[in-house]
DNA sequence: AACATCAATGTAAACGCTTACATTTTAAAT
DNA sequence: ATTTAAAATGTAAGCGTTTACATTGATGTT
C-alpha cells in the first residue's frame, strides 16, 4: 500500500507538453496571466481543463514561500458561540486575499497545542486564538517562529499578548450589580470548568468581586461546573435547586448553559423571572429564541472578528509580530429573565 | 515586498545540523521514532523544540504523495443545520487518522466550485458534498482526477452518484401526508431558492406530490423563497399570512426558517398550533428550545457523518473511486407545532 | 540596414521533505 | 578473534511549483 504509487494526476509539467509551451509559461497563465499571448493562453486553459489540472498548494507554497492563508483553532463547532465571529473574521482575510484554516480544539489545551501546530504547518501566515490560556511553551513557539497571532474573546490589560477583544471580568461584573442591586443575594452559577478556560474564570472572578464589593459572603454563591451543552445546563441548574438554600438567580457562564437552565426552570414548573432568575452570556441566536427572552451579556462577535482580521494581515504584511492590543465593549442586554429577587 | 525573503524558520536539515545528524535521521525521529537509536532520538527532539521546529506540510504532502487529509464543503457554518453531522464525519475520520479540511460555500455554485478545487489542491484525498446538484464540469474534474466522494443530505435511487443520505422527498411526503390528513388544505411553504438546490427542490416535490395525491389543486400551494436565516422565516412568515386566502399551516424547509415563522406567528398574536399549524425539517437544537416545541423531520445527521467518514477511508485504502450508496432514514418529529386545521 | 527596445517565452535552480538504497556500526555466534 | 546478521545512519534523487535570468523575436527608430 505505501510503495510510491506513481499517483497519475496532472502536474504542471503535463499541462506544458499538452500545450507545448514551458513549465513557466503555464505558471503565468495561472498567476499573472496579463504577461502572456492571449492565444497561448487560450491554448494552455484548454490544456488545463483537458488533463482536469489541479496545482498542487503544497508544491505553490513551498516554491513562493508564502501561502495567503491565515489559521483559527476555537474551541468548538457544535454550537454557535464563535460562528459569527469567526464568519466576520473570513470574509474579511478573503476581501484581501486570504483563506481561512479553522479547527477545533474541543476546549482541550492538548489539542489546542496539536492544532495550533497543525496550522502553522500547513503554512498560516497569522494565528487567530481563543482566550489568554495556553501552555507557555505554545507562546514561545510562536515567538521563535515570529508567527504574528492574536488573543481575541478576551481582554487583560495586565496580559502583553496581543489583544482584541473584551474583558470578561468587568463585563460580567456589571451583569453581577445589576442582579445584585434587583435584591439577589443567594446566587447560583453554571460555567465551564473555570482551570484551563480564562474567560470562564475571569467571569467567575467578575462575580465574587461584585459580592464581596457589596459585603455578601461567598457562602452565598453556589458554582456549578460543567461542559457546554443544553443537557449540561439543564442537569446542574436542577443540583443548584437542590441546595438547602435555593439561589434566587442562576447566572450562566454563557447562552447555551443558560437555555439548558430555562428549559429545566419551566420543566420545574417554575415561573420566570417571578419564581427564579437567569442570565446567559454570549448573545447567540439561541438567546432571544427561548422564551423568555434571555437577559444576557452582548459580546462584540463580529467586530473582534473583523478587526483581529486586518490587525493580522496588516502584521503579515509589514513583517511585524506585534501591534496594539484594542479593547472592545461587551454590554447588557436586558431581556425577560432577569426580575426583582424573590425573597 | 515579493522578493525572496528567507524566512528565518528552521527546516529539517537545520535541525539535523543542530543534532549532528542527517536529515534522513531527522525526519525517521519525527516519524517512525522506533527506526532510531532513542539516545539519537533524544538528541533530535532538544534541538527540534529548541529551533522550534514545525514540519512544512506542503514539502511533507509532495515528498510522501499523500496528505492524510478529507476535504468538506457545506453550504453554511453560520447556523448548525451541519454542525452535528460534521462533527460526527470529523472524529470518525480522526479515529483513522485523518484531518478534516472544512470549507463552506455559502450557498453558492461558483464559491462551491472554488472550494472544491481549493481543497483537491490542499492535497484532500476525499470529498464529502452536500446534495447532488452541482455543474457537470466538477464531476468530470473529479471523475478524471478519481478522487473518491460522496454525496450526503441527500438519496436519490436515479442519481448513479455515491450518496449516502436520505431521501428528501419521501421524507417530506411523509410529512406532507401527516398535514393533510389532519384537515389542512391551504398550506404555506417557506423554502429556499429550489433553483440551486436539490434539497428544497425535493422538498418542495414531495409536498405537490402529495397534494396531487390527495386531488388537492396546486393553488392552495402558497410558496415563499427565502434565504436561511431566522429574520427571513419571520419576513416571509408575515408575507403569507397576507394572502387573500390565508393557510392553516405553514410548512418550512428547515428548522431555522420555521423558528422565524413561529416568532413572527406569536408575535401576531397567532396561537400555535391552535391558529396556525408550522412545520420544519431538519431537528436542530432549536427545534426543542423553541415554544412551543417544533414538529419537524429528523435527519440522521451524526449517522451520515460516520457513514460517510467510513466509505470514504475505505475507498481511499482500496484505491477505488466507486462503491455502494446508502439510504439512511428520517423520520417525524411530532411535537407541539402541528394540529388539526382550523378550518 | 543596423540597432535598441520590449514583449513573450524558455531554462534551470530552489523550496523542504521522504525514502530507496548504500554504508557503517553494533551485537551475536562461532 | 573472526564472521555474520541486524540495527542505525547516511546519501541523494525526486516530489510540483515559482521565478531570476537568459534567450528569442517582433517592432520601431535612426
Amino acid at each position: 500500500m505505501k510503495k510510491r504509487a506513481k499517483k497519475n494526476v496532472a502536474t504542471l509539467t503535463d499541462v506544458a507538453r499538452e500545450a507545448n509551451v514551458s513549465t513557466a509559461t503555464v505558471s503565468r497563465c495561472l498567476n499573472s496571466p496579463e504577461q502572456v499571448d492571449p492565444k497561448t493562453h487560450a491554448r494552455v486553459m484548454i490544456a488545463v481543463e483537458n488533463l482536469s489540472y489541479a496545482p498542487n498548494f503544497g508544491a505553490k507554497i513551498m516554491a513562493e514561500r508564502r501561502s495567503n492563508t491565515v489559521g483559527a483553532v476555537i474551541p468548538t463547532m457544535e454550537n454557535s458561540i464563535f460562528a459569527r465571529g469567526i464568519q466576520a473574521f473570513q470574509e474579511e482575510l478573503s476581501l484581501h486575499g486570504y483563506t481561512l484554516l479553522v479547527a477545533s480544539s474541543s476546549y482541550q489545551p492538548d489539542i489546542e497545542e496539536k492544532q495550533i501546530r497543525n496550522l502553522v504547518a500547513r503554512g498560516a501566515e497569522a494565528l487567530l486564538l481563543i482566550g489568554y490560556q495556553r501552555d507557555g511553551r505554545i507562546y514561545q513557539f510562536l515567538k521563535n517562529r515570529r508567527l504574528p497571532f492574536v488573543i481575541t474573546w478576551a481582554f487583560d490589560q495586565s496580559k502583553d499578548h496581543l489583544a482584541i477583544g473584551f474583558d470578561n471580568q468587568s463585563a460580567m461584573e456589571a451583569l453581577a450589580e445589576k442582579v445584585i442591586n434587583l435584591g439577589h443575594k443567594d446566587i447560583g452559577l453554571i460555567i465551564a470548568d473555570t482551570s484551563n478556560n480564562d474567560r470562564s474564570y475571569s467571569r467567575l472572578l467578575g462575580i465574587k468581586n461584585v459580592m464581596k464589593q457589596y459585603a455578601i459572603d461567598e457562602s452565598h454563591l453556589a458554582v456549578e461546573q460543567t461542559t457546554y451543552a443544553i443537557e449540561s445546563g439543564a442537569a446542574a441548574f436542577e443540583t443548584l435547586m437542590k441546595r438547602p438554600v435555593k439561589p434566587t438567580v442562576v447566572m450562566c457562564g454563557n447562552d447555551v448553559l443558560a437555555v439548558g437552565a430555562i428549559n429545566k426552570a419551566k420543566n420545574m414548573g417554575l415561573n420566570i423571572p417571578e419564581d427564579i432568575s437567569i442570565t446567559g452570556f454570549d448573545d447567540i441566536e439561541l438567546a432571544t429564541v427561548i422564551e423568555p427572552n434571555l437577559t444576557t451579556v452582548h459580546v462584540p462577535h463580529r467586530q473582534m472578528g473583523r478587526r483581529s482580521a486586518q490587525t493580522l494581515i496588516n502584521m503579515i504584511n509589514t513583517n511585524q509580530t506585534i501591534s496594539d492590543s484594542e479593547e472592545l465593549s461587551a454590554y447588557i442586554c436586558m431581556r425577560d429573565t432577569l426580575g426583582k429577587s424573590a425573597r
